[in-house]
RNA sequence: GGCCCCUUCGUCUAGCCUGGUUAGGACAUCAGAUUUUCGAUCUGAGAACACGGGUUCAAAUCCCGUAGGGGUCACCA
């Protein structure tokens, strides 16, 4: 069942970062014009002449259009439009409605007696009695309006016709119909999704630590992955399936799936569906959203080799969940210092291994010139060659195999071995071996 | 405190509207399988209807109350 007249907005002020919850927010409304073939808008809320900045307003687009959001027709400004809030205002005041207070600002005149009662998308009836309400500001001192007369005009004038928003603007709305009704105009569907919770239950907030989009971004999530986490933060497809693309959810949403909790943050869920989109992504394209975090790291990218660094990520692309950890567990591919673990060091290369392995030296310089023997150094040649080892001293795999990762990676924890060493090179690989050997197993170089 | 909203596994949720399910799924946890390590993957397990009253043959589902949580009470949005 498609609306193609929804008409909907998400209006963030730009006095900050682009919040998590936000997101949520938009993301809702832009599935609902979707899903409707309705109209998305954008709106900057910046009546707020000392918080508003153009840096913020930069971050909400900027963060907008990386999320992957689209929107209708230009973007408005509050600040532009004190014209028209002035208009209603001088209309409000000849019918009663407003008059104007000590220091100039304008307030809004409560005259309504009767209960005040909408009916919203997610909540279902909700009623306030308006004799419990006071007064309120409706024009700013400085000519500016404030939020609850803004919103009201703007919505109006823009021919919204749901108002999808945080829970948090509930106690809101009965303020707001009464500006509906002081200016004769009809009531859009309210729709007051719950809130998101940091992980403890409480409010999200820098106590949590990352709350806005770039904080995520910056994490090394992927937008798909996030939007995906956010839209079942709240709302459900009505089937199992939790990985849904954009389309699905595009195709899926609507307003009666939305939930009435307010629910938490689940970092670790995050995790496991970004590391779902990283290990189903196309390897050119996690590539390319890796190259930032290769820089960050340290590592010009632009000097490392294209085929080889398509061949390291699509190796590691089930082993990290966030874009960040890539470079962490490829680090030893990057940098010839590398960090030996001692356990590692002490269990796989030491004296003190167990029985069976005290012939560790000797037998990775086997492996030295075994590898040093291999013309084409290929992960088949290479696992030949290491499997003809084990046989010639009659061990399992894992007494060569580790000894050998953790002398070239430091550590006895990384990806296959073979395509390790393949990908290290030749050279490497037998340097960083005899270099371990030298070093930790008391052996000299025989050469 | 007033007003408003909410309450299913540890977490996100399905089920509720149109009472009858072994209360389902996912993340996490634990166990097993696989494996050259870790991861990934596969299989399995434990894990919830906040509490108290009703209504009914039957309540997670309908009604009332209690408790708990959240939101809001600005010339902020």
């Amino acid at each position: 069942m498609t609306n193609s007249s929804v008409r909907v907005r998400f209006a963030p002020s730009p006095t900050g970062h682009l919040h998590i919850g936000g997101v949520r927010t938009a993301l809702y409304n832009w599935l609902f014009a979707r899903n409707n073939g309705g109209k998305f808008f954008l709106r900057i809320e910046d009546t707020d002449r000392v918080r508003s900045t153009q840096e913020s307003t930069d971050v909400i687009f900027e963060n907008m259009e990386w999320l992957g959001f689209d929107w209708d027709e230009e973007p408005r400004y509050q600040s532009n439009r004190l014209g028209i809030y002035d208009k209603y205002i001088d209309k409000l005041m000849k019918d009663g409605l407003a008059f104007e207070v000590e220091g100039g600002a304008v307030s809004f005149k409560v005259k309504e007696k009767a209960p005040l009662v909408f009916d919203d998308a997610v909540h279902g009836k909700i009623s306030f009695d308006p004799t419990l309400i006071d007064d309120f500001i409706i024009r700013k001192a400085d000519g500016f309006p404030t939020y609850n007369f803004a919103c009201v005009i703007d919505d109006v004038e823009m021919g919204i016709t749901h108002v999808i928003r945080g829970d948090d603007h509930t106690s809101n709305t009965p303020r707001q119909q009464m500006v509906y009704n002081g200016i004769g105009a009809k009531l859009p569907v309210f729709a007051h999704i719950p809130m998101i919770l940091g992980e403890d239950g409480t409010r999200l907030s820098k106590r949590h630590g990352a709350t806005s989009v770039a904080d995520y971004r910056n994490r090394g999530y992927l937008p798909e992955a996030l939007l995906n986490f956010l839209a079942l933060l709240g709302w459900s497809p009505g089937h199992d399936e939790e990985l849904l693309s954009i389309k699905d959810m595009i195709e899926k949403f609507s307003l009666d799936r939305v939930n009435k909790t307010s629910a938490r943050f689940d970092n670790t869920k995050l995790d496991w569906m970004n590391g779902q989109y990283i290990m189903d992504a196309k390897v050119d394209s996690i590539t390319e959203s890796l190259k930032p975090f290769i820089e960050d790291a340290g590592i010009d990218h632009k000097l490392l080799d294209k085929d080889w660094l398509h061949k390291l990520v699509e190796l590691y692309q089930d082993r990290f969940k966030t874009l960040k950890e890539f470079p962490l567990k490829t680090a030893f591919f990057f940098n010839d210092d590398i960090q030996f673990n001692e356990k590692a060091v002490k269990k796989f290369l030491q004296k003190d291994a167990p029985p069976g392995t005290e012939q560790i030296g000797v037998i990775l310089e086997d492996v030295c010139s075994e590898l040093s023997g291999i013309a084409d150094f290929s992960v088949d040649a290479i696992e030949a060659s290491l499997r003809a080892l084990i046989k010639k001293y009659n061990i399992g795999f894992g007494k060569l195999a580790q000894p050998v990762r953790v002398a070239v990676s430091g550590d006895s924890v990384s990806a296959s071995i073979f395509e390790t060493l393949e990908l290290l090179g030749k050279e490497k690989s037998i340097t960083r071996i005899r270099h371990a050997v030298k070093t930790f197993c008391g052996q000299r170089e025989t050469n």
